[in-house]
RNA sequence: GACCCCCUAGCUCAAUGGCAGAGCAGUGGACUUUUAAUCCAACGGUUCAGGGUUCGAGUCCCUGGGGGGUCACCA
């Protein structure tokens, strides 16, 4: 579509009739002597301080009377409704709305005409006046003076439908921001998630570190990296897959609560449930085991559930659940021996496994490998049926090469994963500790890689000297941030949960993606 | 990567293969308590791009682009 490079100093850019417009505008209030994008605003209320001053002042007033004092508002021009001398408009600004009543006689006629002729929905407005009560009885301020803050150059979308089109929403997401509400209430909320995860486990004693996204080696979990590469140093860095391996490193040296919230990276598909990158929240403890790191985890998906919506459930896309402990715990095995009638202990062999997943109806491909079938055995048939709060508990031992070995069952791993509503929103385990073990299950991927397996870890041996240190025994957890939170917003996409998620570039006519990239602003249906 | 669906005015959407339209926004006008204000008038188009079929293509076919969905892949 007309995208061209924006440049300030080069040729004119090309405005659509619309920009152009207001652009005129602009320039017709730069030769009144004023200021479209002036350096200051003088607001001295926002809209709910201004609404909450009013309610407080209302009873003193007479009848229709208003506020004697003087009051400054700014915000976003979001409508306007001109009724001959008077008009009638709404500021918004960061968290509220408040209606602006201009009247010919009291703004003044060049100031009225200003207000109606060269401001547009869109730009940033200073209002001051006197609050009152109209007779619709909406509290509003009888402007004495309207400024500009900011021009505007693009109309704002449609006020009634709001952005619709899913493809402007995400590319161009602030005017997704500034046209649904419901949008901001998303991201605001999702935010005040991820403030409750962080006292939640404040609040327990944890350190909040920070480790390295640029890595020299992956790891931490079984999936196909970013790989770029460091100039001065000459050599392949990794960006981060998961930062299970330094937190745990930080353990060796002595911390014993640590936790960090980042971005992690992989390089796979995109859908409903996966971004290229995506907030995961890791937590390790020092002298806790999966079990009590089940606990943990309850109480703070519910801490979280609570602060964020108010009480302990949740609806999503039109299923209601309750998060209040205690959670089910299901063994593995039980759980897909339930659901479709196979044990995978009794099929310890690929080939048997195959023919006993296949019998009970599974769409498994011939080459599949033994724990990948036991994976597929729980996403087809048991996982759609985890909508209540559940844990998963105890993994064979190939699934989880970082996980320590049950103590009476050294085939299957002390792990678990908490399901919610059909997906799972976490993995977590009794953290491996001892060295040569895992040494011994880094080289099993390691054989796995060779045999062709792109996601199987690589040997960390930095990570096994760490651990020769000694690691004290630890529960670890890892929650997959944006889907807790497009659960406690009711969003059926991770999208919908990420401000800018990754895009195709546009094709840039006559030129390459990136300059298609850097002009991505433009509106891709006007020329800019 | 495969398959299905979508792409029309700034935005939201119409248009049996037969003159590309409406609402909102914008422009001009009327209107001194409106709130999806109302009324009048004019304006606004590379129908994603390119090719093909046809007397005639927004519509049918092919190729390409972008997006969404399903699947595949996926601690």
């Amino acid at each position: 579509m007309g995208i061209t490079a924006v440049s300030m100093r080069g040729p004119a850019m090309e405005l659509s009739e619309l920009q152009a417009l207001r652009r005129d505008k602009a320039d017709r209030l730069r030769e009144s002597g004023v200021d479209p994008y002036p350096t200051r605003a003088r607001r001295t209320h926002t809209a709910a301080e201004a609404m909450a001053r009013f309610h407080g002042l209302e009873a003193e007033l007479p009848p229709e009377g208003e506020d004697a004092e003087a009051v400054t508002i700014v915000g976003r021009l979001v409508s306007r409704r001109h009724q001959g001398k008077t008009i009638f408009a709404h500021l918004r600004d960061g968290a509220g709305e408040l209606q602006l009543y201009a009247r010919r006689d009291v703004l003044g006629e060049e100031a009225f005409e200003g207000f109606l002729k060269l401001f547009d929905l869109g730009d940033f407005v200073e209002a001051t006046g006197h609050l009152f009560r109209t007779r619709m009885g909406e509290v509003s301020l009888r402007a004495t003076a309207v400024a500009m803050l900011a021009k505007a150059l693009n109309a704002p979308p449609e006020k009634w439908h709001g952005l619709t089109d899913t493809e402007l929403r995400y590319r161009q997401r602030y005017a997704d921001l500034l046209a649904n509400a419901e949008v901001r209430r998303v991201f605001a909320l999702r935010s005040r998630a991820i403030t409750a995860l962080r006292r939640f486990l404040d609040e327990r004693g944890y350190l909040e570190v920070e480790t390295p996204t640029l890595q020299p080696l992956y790891g931490g979990a079984a999936a196909r990296p970013f790989t770029t590469h460091h100039n001065a140093l000459d050599q392949t860095f990794y960006l981060r897959i998961a930062d299970e391996l330094y937190l745990k490193r930080l353990l060796v040296g002595g911390f014993e609560r640590v936790y960090e919230i980042g971005k992690d990276f992989r390089n796979e598909g995109i859908d409903r449930n996966h971004s290229p990158e995506f907030t995961m929240l890791e937590f390790y403890e020092a002298y806790a085991d999966y079990r009590s790191m089940m606990e943990t985890v309850e109480a703070m998906i519910v801490q979280v559930a609570t602060e964020t919506l108010g009480e302990p459930r949740l609806t999503w896309q039109g299923r209601e659940i309750d998060l209040s402990p205690s959670w089910p715990r299901r063994t593995l095995r039980e759980a897909i021996h339930e659901a479709c009638g196979v044990d995978y202990v009794a099929h310890p062999d690929q080939g048997s496994l195959l023919a006993a997943a296949r019998a009970a109806g599974a769409d498994v491909e011939t080459g599949t490998v033994w724990p990948r079938i036991v994976d597929e055995l729980l996403k087809q048939f048991v996982r759609p049926n985890l909508i209540r709060p559940t844990f998963l508990v105890d993994y064979p031992v190939a699934l989880s090469p970082l996980a320590k070995r049950k103590p009476d069952d050294p085939t299957h791993v002390e792990r678990f994963q908490p399901y919610l509503l059909g997906g799972e929103i976490g993995n977590a385990f009794t953290e491996l500790n001892d060295p040569l073990d895992q040494l011994a299950r880094f080289e099993e991927q390691q054989r796995d890689r060779a045999a062709g397996d792109e996601e199987a870890m690589p040997i960390d041996a930095d990570y096994v000297n760490a651990l020769m240190y000694g690691m004290p025994p630890t529960g670890g957890v890892g929650i997959g941030v944006d889907r807790l939170v497009m659960l406690l917003t009711d969003q059926p996409s991770i999208r919908d949960v990420i401000l800018f998620p990754a895009m195709r570039n546009l094709p840039a006519p006559g030129g390459d993606g990136e300059t298609a990239a850097i002009a991505a602003g433009a509106v891709p249906t006007a020329a800019v």
